[in-house]
DNA sequence: CCGTATCCAATAAGATACTG
DNA sequence: CAGTATCTTATTGGATACGG
């Protein structure tokens, strides 16, 4: 239709800012595009792969992840790497500071999930549900409590250790875990926060530290 | 390929949402368009007309305004009020959920000014300033220094107290300020930050408690 | 499997004018 | 002052198609 770029905009203002010094502004400059909070969380428990990515953001199509990653790339959010032959796969690592971001975006989750129309029936991806382990987990419940738990999530790995009132969770396998738990992400939803029975889940190992362990997680109280 | 709802539009599909039972994912709902994080912060000292957001904003247009505001409204983040009349002038005040996500909102900018490409030359708003100064105060450097430091930026007033080490930061009048001082926010930012004289900016009162107040923050460290 | 490039339709944002 | 209305531009997401 009309080619003609009628020079509004005057000199190459590309990008929309928002020519605000403060902090906030420039924090929606660095992650405030549609799903790079997500990318972050996602790459909260280490590296990650663009088909995992991908397979964990439903919804999101390959060209905005590649505009999304290239984008935290260039801002230094994100590093890629190759992993080292014969594998050569290109992963995508948060660097140590936007790690600290996604510690604040953690915060950001558990306050919204208090709002009336937050609908938990939505799917989780293995590290959401991670993420809302270590938000969620209340110290006062967890007395002198200690255990080990793994996750299983198809091939993926992660596990949550608890020891002085205090939650840890990571990626891999730990180093000997009490109880074993292999399922589906959005399985682990009615557990942790329903007070649905563990067992619906087949846990493998200490069954009790299982079922103790699922009950040291409370959501923030609705609106 | 077979996707049932190829259907184009597909009618109801009216929202752009991320289909994920993630608190963040809610809160980028929430907060997560353009502009309503920065309407929130302008919130957060008090109730604000539509004007003075405007004013506080550069660079955001009055339906973008409208729609953010009627947004946050609907998802019970602002109210909508009258002043009684005569003035009946209408405000939007910040709900005290949505005063909550303000402080983590805080800490995201205090995180992001840390980033290399981070400009503070930009303008900044008075409450942005403010925020600065409630974020950016260091406990380590007040020592037992207490006072109150009144700012008057045109016809807004706000003022911070601090006192044991801690920082109060609130708009309005203090019942007794130590010291006031009448400038443009943005001619607070080298005095704060950058070890500019507190003289330049002609300070009313007991000008020792204002030089002694403006060195008691510290940006985090660049990258 | 890991992306990138392109085209297109649907939205969101921006500029400007205008009304009560 | 407090917004609407209207039009233009920019960004998004989905669907391929294509290269390593």
């Amino acid at each position: 239709m009309k080619l003609e770029k009628t020079t509004k905009v005057g000199r190459a203002e590309a990008k929309r800012g928002y020519e605000d010094a403060c902090g906030l502004a420039h924090a929606l400059e660095l992650i405030g595009e549609r799903w790079a909070p997500l990318v972050l969380r996602e790459l909260w428990l280490g590296p990650r792969r663009f088909s995992g990515l991908r397979a964990s953001l439903p919804g999101i199509s390959a060209n905005v992840l590649t505009q999304r990653l290239t984008g935290l790339e260039e801002r230094g959010l994100v590093r890629r790497k190759q992993l080292p032959p014969p594998s050569s796969v290109p992963v995508y690592q948060a660097t140590e500071w936007a790690m600290e971001a996604a510690t604040t975006l953690c915060q950001l989750g558990r306050w919204a999930s208090r709002a009336p129309g937050h609908d938990p029936s939505h799917p989780v991806s293995p590290v959401a549900i991670m993420m809302s382990m270590k938000v969620n987990f209340d110290p006062s419940l967890a007395g002198d409590f200690k255990g080990i738990v793994a996750f299983h999530f198809g091939e993926a790995r992660y596990f949550a250790e608890i020891r002085d009132a205090q939650i840890r969770v990571e990626r891999g396998d730990p180093t000997s875990a009490d109880v074993t738990i292999s399922c589906d992400p959005n399985a682990l939803k009615p557990v942790l926060y329903g007070g649905a029975p563990v067992e619906s889940l087949r846990p493998e190992g200490n069954i009790e530290i299982a079922r103790r362990f699922m009950t040291l997680f409370s959501l923030p109280p609705k609106l």
